[in-house]
DNA sequence: ATAAGTGTTGCGCA
DNA sequence: CTGCGCAACACTTA
């Protein structure tokens, strides 16, 4: 469930905090999220000085004095920082820091934490299947990226090789806004469909941002972010009245996943 | 009490 | 290129 609001507070945070710190020690309760054999891991990152946190697209880069940290919360979870002597019940990776602080990673389904030897990050292949930044993404480029391209529109937008960021939970308002249909095909998107497109992606995925996130995920303190459930405007609302016209919001199979919206806002045009 | 739904990613196959 | 189904593990809801 951590989008791109939630992955862009969380590295606001870490940088914050963990900017200068000292990795004093690393442990790992479930080796099948790593991509590296844990002795590789923890010596890795054992003793490294924190440079910076960044994101892209839903992946959090933690760079180091040794190399970099690559964390990805999958289907949810948390990242902590706690006092060493009082961990969470649960966690999959621990960082032990300097101050007798620690950062505890969880993720509900799966996850993955890699590490990278400095200066091979273009070798790893996750990172660099990712296209740009949904949010660094200018009209010009966006219209760049569909020319020539098939299929619909939503499972365009949530593939991460085109665009970095979307996910499934803050896509049914993203199409709301630009009165697309999720299996609207992308051949049929008119000039100003795509403009309303580019424009409700940022308006969308930025107000959550300004809210700390959404509601059901927490921040390295344990609060949870401030786009709640009255946030939404056709998003698992099935049922409820549209917000623009009032006809009853439906929830359709699209594909693997489910996809809420407003039936005469969004027609398929085909 | 059992089963289904839910989020993400990468893979293999048509 | 595109679309599909699958697998990975935990927890909530019908």
């Amino acid at each position: 469930m951590p989008e791109l609001p939630e992955i862009v507070c969380r590295a606001r945070e870490m940088n914050e905090e963990l900017a200068g710190r000292r990795i004093r020690a690393v442990a790992v309760k479930q080796p099948k999220c790593l991509n590296v054999p844990v002795a590789e891991f923890a010596r890795g990152l054992s003793g490294a000085r924190v440079r910076g946190v960044t994101n892209r697209g839903k992946w959090l880069f933690v760079d180091t004095s040794s190399g970099h940290l690559l964390l990805n919360l999958g289907m949810g979870g948390e990242i902590l920082l706690v006092p060493s002597d009082d961990l969470p019940e649960v966690w999959r990776v621990r960082l032990d820091l300097d101050r007798k602080q620690s950062l505890s990673v969880n993720f509900w389904w799966f996850g993955y934490a890699h590490y990278i030897a400095a200066g091979r990050l273009d070798e790893h292949s996750m990172p660099a299947a990712l296209g740009p930044n949904v949010l660094d993404v200018s009209l010009a480029e966006f219209r760049r990226l569909l020319r020539g391209r098939r299929g619909a529109v939503k499972p365009f937008l949530l593939d991460q090789s085109n665009l970095a960021g979307i996910g499934n939970a803050y896509i049914h308002d993203i199409l709301f806004r630009a009165r697309l249909h999720p299996l609207e095909p992308l051949t049929s998107l008119s000039p100003k469909a795509v403009r309303r497109l580019h424009g409700a992606i940022a308006k969308e995925l930025r107000r959550s941002i300004a809210k700390g996130g959404a509601f059901y995920e927490v921040d390295l303190h344990g609060h949870p972010g401030g786009f709640r459930e009255t946030d939404l405007l056709v998003g698992y609302r099935e049922g409820k009245p549209c917000p623009a016209c009032g006809t009853p919001v439906v929830k359709i199979k699209t594909g693997s996943t489910a996809s809420f919206l407003c039936p005469r806002c969004q027609p398929l045009s085909g």
